[in-house]
DNA sequence: TAGTGGTCTAGACCACCGT
DNA sequence: CGGTGGTCTAGACCACTAA
């Protein structure tokens, strides 16, 4: 009898043999080195896989959690455990009675620009407007490529955006992108496109953003920065720059935006 | 045979009748209005409220899952559940073999400082003191009374102080608390106290702040703060407002901070 | 060795959703 | 009605910690 290999296999699907521990209590980990995961662990990573391959896309069901719990031949429990550290990571949502679905930028019917932490001084809501202001091919910069796990001068899609927001200019963004995932994006594309970005990159893509470091500091406006926000040279702006992550945490854009503070502030809930 | 009533009592010790639904299983939710919570809710609602009471103090284990269990009657998977969301909420700290214990600002060896998200640019540790520049009774002005749910005028403690950052000046703090909560809180109990001003309220007031809503805005610095933060008059700051929270969402401090980030950047991650 | 949290299973009933 | 996620239980074995 061949010794019980705790790992899943690569495929949930049938063909290789990808039996787990099973039999009652928890699965003995491995001898040798650190080798080992929670099988719950081990069924996340697998669906995520499924998401980045494109398995289910944005805004479809997954598979429920008794099929996963046979496809994967574990119990129900260890499933659920593992989508529900997905769901708490936004890579999915659940609804009771209907299934689980892939997370998107499209789908919920306001929303969008998820991203954007923004906020009115006085509560109110935001009305946006993105305009691009150009598109073009460089090359990549050495510190953008080196965030992006990119080679310094590879071919990268930069863009240009000016954010208005409730009728003023509100943020202004120059966003760099892979240009080899992103064949096409032109500005015939972008523009007339309605929505978040992210929403576009997912629908004309598949590309999914799911998470993203942020690093904020005050600056000073320069002259053309500040022509184009209308505000004068000088005047504080609060700049961010963006590295966003698609699924298994590869990086794939980088953002740097200057917004206008004078009216509005960014939120954020620290613990 | 009186009606069985799903919620669990105030008192999860002896004396009152704290039994729940039990027997296979799920509890049926009740009839009427929206009285029901799942019972691992309850439970955490419970273990809150005794963390809010000082029942165990930060730094003190609570309870084993299982005495927890027998306690409220309940399955000691229901406490599990219960304990991971106060765990994933920073209330708490789970040690395996050891125990559950309540989160504290002190207890971490080095850390410190967890509510401070100023990383210097070069991804270096960075080092800060404290210096309190000043400690008076105030008469709470009206914005800051609203936001921590008190009545305009009431008396209240406000600090200034100055976070230097890598031996220069990063950082002026101006602080307000509520004098009732805070009694006895003096320059000379201040001065000569090492480590964050959050291990100070919670060791010396029993208070222990558990999350807080920032607002961030770029301001350029007048001629006072410009002075203290050793910059120029109109250079940009960071300006960040915080509202920190204890146990049970009550708004405890209110904070203005402005941020020299020459070198240093504020953190987020958003998802 | 005993006690604690960590993982896993199997099976139950519930509330919600669509047909 | 059947299917889906949501809650709850009971019991098992594992890994870590301290006496």
């Amino acid at each position: 009898m061949p010794p019980k290999i705790n790992n899943l296999g690569a495929q949930g699907a049938a063909g290789a043999d990808a039996t787990a521990s099973a039999a009652g209590g928890a699965a003995p980990r491995q001898e040798g080195a650190a080798l080992f995961l929670p099988l719950y662990q081990q069924i996340k990573s697998l669906l995520t896989q499924g998401l980045e391959a494109g398995e289910w896309k944005p805004g479809e069901v997954i598979p429920s959690e008794m099929e996963l719990a046979v496809r994967f031949k574990v119990s129900q429990g260890t499933v659920r455990k593992a989508i529900d550290e997905l769901a708490k990571e936004n890579l999915v949502v659940r609804r009771q009675g209907k299934g689980t679905f892939v997370a998107s930028h499209n789908d919920e019917p306001r929303a969008g620009f998820k991203f954007l932490r923004l906020v009115s001084d006085d509560g109110q809501p935001i009305g946006t407007q993105s305009d691009i202001l150009e598109c073009k091919r460089v090359r990549a910069p050495a510190d953008i490529a080196r965030q992006l796990d990119l080679k310094a001068g590879e071919s990268m899609v930069q863009l240009r955006r000016l954010l208005t927001i409730n009728d003023r200019p509100g943020v202004l963004d120059e966003i760099w992108l892979p240009a080899a995932m992103f064949r096409g994006l032109s500005a015939d594309k972008l523009a007339g496109y309605r929505g978040p970005l992210y929403g576009l990159f997912e629908k004309e893509f598949g590309i999914r953003m799911v998470r993203a470091d942020e690093r904020l500091k005050a600056v000073a406006a320069d002259a053309a920065t500040a022509g184009l926000l209308k505000v004068s040279v000088g005047d504080p702006l609060l700049l961010i720059e963006r590295v966003a992550y698609t699924y298994l945490d590869r990086p794939v854009e980088f953002r740097r935006g200057w917004y206008v503070t004078h009216a509005h502030h960014y939120h954020n809930e620290v613990s």
